[in-house]
DNA sequence: ATCTGTTTTAAACAAGTGTTTAATATTTGT
DNA sequence: ACAAATATTAAACACTTGTTTAAAACAGAT
């Protein structure tokens, strides 16, 4: 637990940049929170912008680490879409601000993100889109494109975490019963993309 | 088209602000972005946090004027969804930045929406809500919350157009194609989000 | 204890921030 | 035409920003 200064930082800039975004706090504020001087910060990562880097690099790799290991297994591919969605919801549960974070930078600043195209080729390469052609082709599959079961996939794990403001509002409830929400709908995801995927399938 | 100071200010306030967020971007911006000096900002507008306030409420209007406007028609339910998600498709089109933005801004700062408590309550109070309620109850409608019927349209609708930085990096496709895939999604989310809510429909 | 390199600090820096002021230009009403 | 009100400007204000500097505290080795 006795970290070093250096992985303090990275803990509280984590933690800053996450909640804050990366234009909306100071360095002088993450120094704060890892309880250190702001000098230290430059004097370990150069400068804030370095350090945004880095941080926002660890972040793309856990968002997309749990979707590759799932890729990478070779269950059958309803079985592997079904895990994902579990575990996409398991893992957003634990760290539900990420996909904002993440979405948001990437609006704000596109060009940012070719730094992380080898880090996104680990899902190319994983093979599944791959798999799923051929699923397609023997028509076992719902014939759309790739780019659309993506698409399918993520806007209902990711948006009903990213909106959870928004619904709070909407229909008074509370941060609570926003949780049990979620759950419940972690079945209804899987359920009518596998439904949707997969028309052939019985009930 | 020979607008007013105080429009000028307004319509670059909206630009700016929706492209870099409300921290990110500063009064001299929004002022040159109108082609005008930075003092009639405050002028006009008394500090750049009443303005965004200002900006903020009226793009949460348009954002939910849409959905109004449907629900409180009288078509019958299957047309209402219909008719939403492509409207909403519609509208995206053309502001694909605004749910980022909305979202965004929420979930950096949650107290401040409170002051729309009233412009949302447009959506409880235009009775789809109770509508959807009295399907369930005779079985027309898969039995399921409001809460998680709201998210199932929404995610489908808005995650698509927030998630075009990622989507177009991680399939390696063109602005040109996304769009191609945006539109040809649209029919996707209808039908899967009839088809999943109504799931005694013949096909 | 003294020297060594490393870590930490307080202070300063220039640049940029939101906002205000006081003077100037422009419009408006009479 | 003139005077009152409004609109616009450049300049200044106090403050915060990211970053640097130069000195101090600390560690380990000899």
């Amino acid at each position: 637990m006795n970290q070093s200064a250096e992985e303090k930082i990275k803990h509280a800039a984590l933690r800053v940049f996450i909640q804050k975004g990366s234009a909306n706090c100071t360095s002088r504020e993450i120094a704060r929170e890892a309880g250190m001087n702001v000098a230290l910060v430059n004097y370990y990562f150069r400068s804030k912008s370095k350090l945004f880097a880095l941080i926002f690099e660890s972040v793309m790799q856990d968002f997309l680490k749990s979707m590759v290991q799932v890729f990478s297994s070779d269950l059958p591919i309803r079985e592997k879409i079904r895990i994902l969605i579990e575990r996409e919801f398991e893992f957003l549960g634990q760290h539900p601000e990420i996909p904002n974070f993440v979405l948001n930078e990437l609006a704000r600043n596109p060009e940012a993100i070719d730094g992380f195209i080898p880090v996104l080729n680990m899902v190319n390469e994983s093979g599944v889109f791959d798999e799923a052609r051929k699923l397609q082709e023997r028509g076992d599959m719902r014939q759309m494109d790739i780019v659309q079961i993506t698409l399918l996939i993520m806007s209902n794990c990711q948006y009903p975490f990213m909106a959870q403001p928004l619904m709070k509002v909407i229909h008074g409830v509370s941060n609570e019963t926003y949780k049990e929400h979620l759950t419940a709908h972690k079945t209804h995801a899987v359920n009518m993309v596998l439904g949707y995927l997969f028309p052939n399938d019985k009930l």
